[in-house]
DNA sequence: TCTAAAACATGATAATTGTCACTTTTTACA
DNA sequence: TGTAAAAAGTGACAATTATCATGTTTTAGA
């Protein structure tokens, strides 16, 4: 019994803080915890989802393929995020795919549960609703990122991105550990570019990097960086 | 009496065909319809939106200016469309700037209408979020595009949806005019690239030009281009 | 712990796209 | 309807970024 909705935390960060007494039970009643091991898929683009993933531990990139086979990032994920809402609510089969970065907690609401609860609680429509505004919000700024900045400069803003929403070690390392090709998916290059910008980066010092990991040494210059010297 | 909400069938195209005769009869009673002329703003970025625009008519562009003092345009509105939905919904600054393109009739519905519908009604709720889950996967769409494909597979897909969205006339050009600069900030391009690209286009034979109005010749040569030969 | 596969890295080169400077054409409106 | 401003167009050139080839290091798992 420990593993109750109503005693997570975790809803408050999303939209079932909207919920009562009685539908959260429900919720609860019917979610199934899961675990997805890094490099899992919890699903992939044109599938067709029968629930939604409420984000307990462990972060994901939320990606789509190219014609020409290449893989965009297109967000990752923060902990108590809500995946898979927008297939759900447009009955739609999902736009992209969803891949643990490192190991994941999730826990899975079946979709009749979300509707029910649509058609009865205004107050979780509109929170749902304030959700998928902001994402879009975030969308529209990635697209305008994405066409009017430099790869340079959207590597700069991922990393200040990196380190504020998901922080650093003890050693000033980036929490989040991501591979180069990660990295390159994110800000839309290729994967050797991007290795010699983090080169680069490194060699100003603006970043540093052990292995994998990767610091942010002079977040100030970064953000010069992004906004055009 | 003629612009009753009630008898106009432009509503059938966005969220207020979940509206009850109730509903409606409140919404009709506060709005207000204005004309707006091709180059005039409906809103810019960073306003406060007290209301949603309803297009009856007319095209507009949803941009974003970037810190270089370049426009990126996000998104080209349909008739039927409402305009202003996410700021209203999230009680925030718009985003993006609306530009009409051509002239434009808008009905102007004041937020407090919807606010209380979307309180009241979950039908109007529900309608919403699929509208807005609609946008947020087109902008995922965008970024995908934007990051993955050349300036001319951009742009020989914004032909292709330029005729398929808003028609030719009976020579054969596309209904809607655009300005080489709002090409450009469409498919994230500096201005003289893509008139070099037009000018390539039409040499091709893909496309034919007459002053500003430009025509799709051959739609299947453009889709290949897309697809990548 | 050995080994193949995956990830990381670098050099050389080419393709794409942007910038700057300028001319020509079109448009708006005084 | 004449004219200034805006839009369209062109050339030369530079910067950015991708591609290909190849080598090195790291990682996972038999």
């Amino acid at each position: 019994m420990e593993n109750r909705c109503e005693n997570c935390i975790i809803r408050q960060f999303n939209s079932l803080r909207a919920l009562n007494k009685d539908d959260l039970k429900k919720v609860s009643d019917s979610k199934i915890s899961r675990k997805i091991k890094k490099g899992e898929a919890l699903f992939v683009e044109g599938q067709k989802l029968d629930g939604v993933f409420c984000v307990r531990n462990g972060v994901s990139k939320l990606s789509k393929l190219s014609a020409n086979g290449k893989e965009q990032i297109v967000k990752l994920t923060n902990i108590g995020e809500i995946m898979g809402q927008r297939s759900v609510i447009a009955e739609d089969f999902t736009n992209l795919s969803a891949t643990a970065i490192n190991d994941m907690e999730v826990c899975f609401i079946p979709k009749e549960i979300i509707s029910n609860t649509l058609n009865t609680n205004p107050n979780f429509s509109l929170e749902v609703l304030r959700h998928l505004a902001h994402d879009l919000k975030e969308a529209d700024d990635v697209i305008v990122n994405m066409s009017q900045k430099t790869v340079k400069q959207r590597l700069a803003e991922a990393f200040i991105y990196l380190k504020k929403n998901y922080g650093e070690d003890e050693n000033g390392f980036l929490t989040l550990t991501l591979s180069r090709d990660d990295y390159a998916n994110i800000i839309g290059a290729a994967t050797e570019s991007l290795i010699r910008m983090i080169s680069d980066f490194k060699k100003k010092g603006l970043i540093k990097t052990e292995g994998k990991k990767i610091g942010v040494v002079e977040i100030d210059r970064l953000q010069e960086l992004v906004d055009g010297f």
